[in-house]
RNA sequence: GCACCCGUGGUGAAAUGGAUAUCAUUCCGGUCUUCGGAACCGUCGUUCCAGGUUCGAAUCCUGGCGGGUGCACCA
């Protein structure tokens, strides 16, 4: 249909001797403007100094006399703007498509090979609420890449197995533990941290003092892999155990990976690559450090340290190497991190593009925002990060207060949902404080609205059923006009998302969707035994809101009940 | 100091350079013989400041002001 407006208005200015000019054609962002519009006239009337509004109403002429097909009104609005109002016939096709399970996928990324890294957890930290961020958004990238018609899209994440903020936690377990602890709670481990962090910082830990060289040989004879350290026995139990509480934990919150890359393995790779390419990166004062050309504003990085160790950013180089070594060469790898990255991330992709241009050419970066959380009922760990266990928590009580007779695990499922949706709400980026006092509602522009929405459809449709009425596109009726608009236009919203990487844009078109479906719901009886053709047609329309709601949401990594 | 990100009703957000800046929430007022009301309808209320570019600026440019983040061996 674009394409036809497109020529139709190409054919215009040349019969009317106009120039051919750069015009655009979009959906008017009200939708009572009609499907498309175009600003052809206001490009052209500033050209020739005409008025636009008069050339506007020439070239709706010159329509009208080309007869153009499916088109049900041509208009004159505003400054100069013609607005394009399609017949009904042409979102039937959508309408069709929309019964469908299908319905939203695209082709957006036909044939690609497309690898989505997010949720990386410390294997020494719970899964606090920045990973809850990371993982929703990163979630939901997979889940757009899934949907885009490509070969392949894989979910992986990079595990933090090591470190020296590791060999802190495992040094105060080995103190206070002895050689034989065991972990049966991710807290100990979480409180290990920190209180190694803390011994660290202080130098002391207990009586003992000048613990560095302690620590720091710790650290290497885990880089090592040094059999003989009692302290790699710790580690190694550890690290089974945290990463099958990662696995639950994304498991509940409806992530599965097809695979890890450690940075204990990326690391190792790191270094090789690191040492292999002085060219690239040079010596200083026992470092390996690689300085970016000033012209790219970027700062200088440690890649590997005095030690001998490679930092976090020669961790990443090897993760790069792994990423399209083991994944076949991805055509978009993305990763997700915190937007305190940014900068890291920028540099270490600079000295990549000169290892391996493709490494750069394909990598993304989408970033996010930190996430904060106020509330009472908070026993903050990990110096005042609240847990995303703690999160849910506090919002499945908001739930229960709301409906008393709810179970256990609908009013998790409501509140994991309130939770995603107000990630994905906002554009990336920003930082989001939540207060479950007011930030977090049930109501309006969320989660559980979206789903009862959906609900709302699927019990329309049931109750056709229990009358012998079913969904089918055979009568026409008045008043659903808008809603098929909107329901044909989740394709490209679908489409834009993926383009840019933003779940966002569904977010806010749910929302649209959902609005309409219920103001239309509240004008009067959808399902009426004395309107058998009408209400068949009805129900056609509801299934379709029904099922580009559930493929939206599925996207945004919500379920619908 | 340098660099990056961000400033939109009281609050949380949206808006390919387009039309009267959109939605939610809060307050207030309504709908109710439910198709499962976590709904629907209505009222009040907004682009940080100053210039510039443009037919047209929340959006682009310059300069302020305010907030956040990052800048050498942590991750």
């Amino acid at each position: 249909m674009k394409e036809r407006l497109e020529k139709a208005i190409k054919e215009a200015l040349g019969e009317l001797g106009l120039p051919s000019v750069d015009f655009s054609l979009e959906h008017p962002k009200e939708l009572s403007h009609g499907d498309y519009m175009t600003n052809v006239a206001l490009i052209v009337g500033k050209q020739e100094s005409q008025n636009p509004i008069e050339l506007a109403e020439k070239i709706v002429e010159n329509f009208n006399n080309q007869k153009i097909e499916g088109i049900e009104k041509v208009g004159v609005a505003g400054p100069g703007f013609i607005n394009f109002t399609l017949k009904r016939e042409a979102f039937a096709k959508a309408l069709s498509d929309a019964q469908d399970k299908e319905w939203g996928n695209t082709e957006v990324y036909a044939g690609k090979k497309i690898l989505v890294e997010h949720s990386s957890p410390n294997l020494f930290k719970p899964f606090h609420i920045g990973h809850l961020m990371n993982n929703t958004i990163g979630e939901a990238l997979y889940r757009l890449a899934k949907r885009s018609g490509a070969e392949k899209a894989t979910p992986i994440s990079f595990p933090s197995d090591i470190s020296l903020g590791i060999a802190k936690a495992i040094y105060v377990l080995r103190e206070d533990f002895g050689k034989d602890f065991f972990p049966s709670d991710i807290s100990v481990l979480g409180d290990a941290y920190v209180r190694g962090t803390k011994a660290y910082e202080d130098d002391k830990y207990g009586e003992e003092t000048g613990i560095h060289p302690v620590i720091r040989d710790i650290a290497n004879k885990l880089y090592s892999k040094d059999p003989s350290g009692e302290y790699l026995d710790i580690y190694e139990k550890c690290k089974d155990f945290n990463i099958k509480y990662f696995e639950k934990v994304v498991e509940t919150l409806g992530s599965k990976f097809e695979g890890y890359i450690f940075e204990s393995e990326a690391g190792e790779k790191g270094k090789t690559i690191v040492i292999d390419n002085l060219e690239i990166f040079q010596k200083s004062t026992g470092a390996i450090i690689y300085v970016p050309e000033e012209s790219k504003k970027l700062h200088t990085a440690v890649f590997i340290n005095s030690d001998g160790n490679p930092t976090y950013e020669a961790k990443d180089i090897g993760l790069l190497y792994l990423k399209f070594k083991n994944y076949n060469n991805p055509d978009i790898s993305i990763t997700v991190t915190d937007n305190q990255q940014t900068s890291h991330f920028d540099v270490v992709i600079d000295a990549a593009g000169k290892i391996n241009p493709l490494w750069q050419k394909n990598s993304i970066h989408r970033s996010h925002g930190r996430m904060t959380f106020k509330g009472a009922k908070m026993s903050s760990r990990l110096g005042g990060v609240p847990l995303a266990e703690e999160m849910i928590n506090a919002v499945v009580e908001e739930v229960k207060e709301k409906n008393k007779d709810i179970s256990e695990q609908s009013a998790r499922e409501i509140a994991v949902s309130a939770i995603k949706f107000t990630i994905l709400k906002a554009k990336a980026g920003s930082n989001i404080n939540f207060d479950p006092e007011t930030s977090l509602s049930f109501e309006g522009d969320s989660g559980p609205y979206l789903q009862y929405t959906a609900v709302r459809a699927g019990a329309l449709i049931e109750k056709g059923k229990a009358l012998n009425i079913s969904p089918s596109p055979e009568s026409p009726v008045v008043g659903t006009e808008t809603l098929e608009r909107l329901v044909a236009r989740f394709l490209e919203v679908v489409e834009r998302a993926q383009r840019e990487w933003a779940p966002h844009y569904i977010v806010t078109y749910l929302l649209e969707l959902a609005q309409e479906f219920n103001s239309w719901y509240g004008q009067g009886k959808i399902v009426d035994e004395g309107d058998v053709s009408g209400t068949a047609y009805r129900l056609y329309v509801a299934s379709s809101v029904r099922q580009s709601l559930i493929n939206g949401l599925w996207v945004l990594g919500i379920e619908t009940p």
